[in-house]
DNA sequence: GATGAATGAGGCTTCATTCAT
DNA sequence: TATGAATGAAGCCTCATTCAT
């Protein structure tokens, strides 16, 4: 602080700089490169873009991911499997109905990756799957299977509680699933059906939901489906 | 046909066989490609790798094809849209109730399009769409469009006669179309969730024709889903 | 001719016409081959249009001419080379001032070649001599040297009778040949400057021979350069 | 500047050295480009060979010039049109008789251009504009025009001022530029007749010139050789 | 830490030439 | 003779990754 020498101050300037952004760069290049990977793809999106978008240069990305392949799965990380605890604290206290359950994770779901970049993702990964196989193990792990446990746990609930029809768990799932993941997938496929997506969505819960009551004929879907 | 001539009947068998090798490369080319294509994508596969299942070398392939993306609009033709009119004629025709034919349509789809390789086309247009905008625009007129507006058609048949309770028509077609492209992007995903795809459909199909019924109390559910 | 099997009789008319043919088909070829050199250059004509333009297929190119540049030579041949003998022949009878055997030369050299497609071939030597060292040498040996030693006798003759002022002969025919390929080549390029070549060429050799002249005030342009 | 932190001086060097770097590689593929070019042409000079005669990569190439195209444009740029203006300038202030401006505007242009490789070019342009047409524009823009704007000048100065015979001036034009072309473009042939430059030009200019004059022997042509 | 110049394997496409028919 | 399907070497260009500074 105290030097004579001006270069050791600007020196000091720089380092201090440094350090604060060094905490910095990875999430704005996890930033940039989320919004490319979804975009264009895993292979289709070039590092070096990556790297521009987050104003930085080729080189500093390598500092931070040793590959592609690592930054896909820091984005991953980021964006998607590290929300799985806060998600399965939430709906280990749910109260209320199976159904308001549904729609409340769906609603949640929506809200945190269907409506965000994160969706893309999950395009990304149904597409170019088999072009990464080291990605695709990982992606298994980290996400498919604790998604699919989730949504097990909460028709098996429903199905315990009398409140769903006895369906086969595991077959169910998909039938929440395909939806959105489809709805996921169009979003970000430039064959984008322009669907307006809540009404989307609106319509295929409560379709299925009607679909899926132990009672259909008397209560549910009284009400006309909310396309808000 | 009963010439004494020879040389008229080797000369026939030569024609033949060369006219047999000559339309014999495309197919052998296009099923190829549909194969790679479906397995890899479309930035992903290697023409080169496309002509050496074929059989032949890497030039013989641009004799047939002017391009990559010639070749690929080939294989959409060959398998997907040179079959929407047979398909329309068929429906056009179709006597019984709307439930029977949506049931019978995607059974259709499923033993020409869902159970082969043309199922992952759908896949890689919807992942590789917006880096091949050439490829996006050929696939929307020759496929999304008369498939998207046979479906709407059959809704609207059920819907006019009673069958269907009033929904509306363009998001309805996608509680259809949506756990079917799904079935097709899952099972030619590497991160396949290896289900049964008829016991998929069967479970499906029923939960959204008893979403879609205007009565579904009386008639649809009282048989479980076939699950064969 | 009396033969009851009608595919001899085919075969003998074919046979017939094929003969007829078979002496046409290299000129048709050449024909073809000069538009195509002249056109696009050696390197980038493709055989394969060639055949087109002469009507047949590729491989009857080959039948005929062994490789690309045994069909140029053949095309030289054919056009330039072959019609030296009758110039030297007429030259060696001229009778008349040494200034109108030069625009006499000038204008057979401008009707059968410069103003002929052979004149594309001067273009496309220069050009491309370099990668092609056998055809240059080729050309060498066909075109250059007798077409150089013409011109020197010519100017010699003018200066041995007096009629010429006692230049270099060596470099005074390049006064006379450089416009005149400079002529060829420009023709035959893109950057053509679309000027009226026969002007061109008065304007050229007028100043030419009035700076040869040994006595320009008096003999040179009293004739009027015939510029029609 | 006389700073006692040696950091400074490092950094200085290092930075130095680096644009040096920079700076030089450009250049360097131009100069490989040029000869290649002009030895070979544009279409038959692969990028590659570029590269490695400057020392580099393929791939370095292409990270200074988008194309092979761009890479031609350049050379242009760099060897002439970049040079159009400061001739401009001198012609501008040219003191002396019209003969001497001629004298010595050539044996400019042999210095800066005839002799040195960018002779090449024009021969490389006459012979391949036809296979590329955007480079045949922009070489129109870039070089043609201006040259022979340049030269017109020169000869209408003459003409004003009596020294010259009143030609046409844009066929004169030619009178002057078909040797000199010719002379680059039989340098750079492999069909080089191996003249001396100099004694050509010597020969080309003063026979040109006595060609030229209005006052020649004395009484010179009375009558013009009729352009029109 | 940060830079960005450099690399080179690999992709699509062209085309002279061959050869079975 | 005539055909034209087939070949494969070679060319231009891209981009993940490395490394000297």
């Amino acid at each position: 602080m105290t030097s004579s020498c001006p270069i050791c101050e600007i020196a000091a300037t720089v380092r201090a700089k440094r350090e604060r952004r060094k905490e910095a760069r990875p999430g704005e290049l996890l930033a940039a490169a989320l919004e490319l990977f979804v975009e264009k793809g895993f292979a289709a999106t070039r590092v070096e873009e990556v790297a521009k978008r987050a104003g930085v240069s080729k080189g500093t990305l390598f500092l931070y991911f040793s590959s592609k392949e690592e930054l896909f799965k820091a984005v991953v990380r980021e964006n998607i499997s590290g929300r799985f605890d806060e998600w399965n604290a939430q709906f280990a206290h749910f109260e209320g109905s199976s159904a308001d359950m549904l729609r409340y994770g769906i609603q949640v779901w929506w809200e945190r990756i269907g409506a965000t970049k994160a969706a893309g993702i999950t395009k990304l990964m149904l597409s170019e799957a088999r072009n990464f196989p080291e990605l695709t193990s990982f992606y298994q792990h980290e996400v498919i299977q604790p998604g699919t446990d989730l949504i097990q746990r909460v028709l098996q609930r429903g199905v315990d509680r009398g409140e769903f029809r006895p369906i086969d768990i595991r077959y169910g799932a998909y039938t929440l699933l395909a939806p959105m993941l489809f709805l996921a997938m169009a979003s970000y496929s430039a064959l984008n059906p322009q669907l307006d997506p809540k009404q989307y969505i609106a319509v295929q819960v409560e379709t299925i939901l009607y679909g899926l009551s132990s009672q259909p004929a008397g209560s549910s879907p009284t009400q006309e489906p909310r396309t808000s």
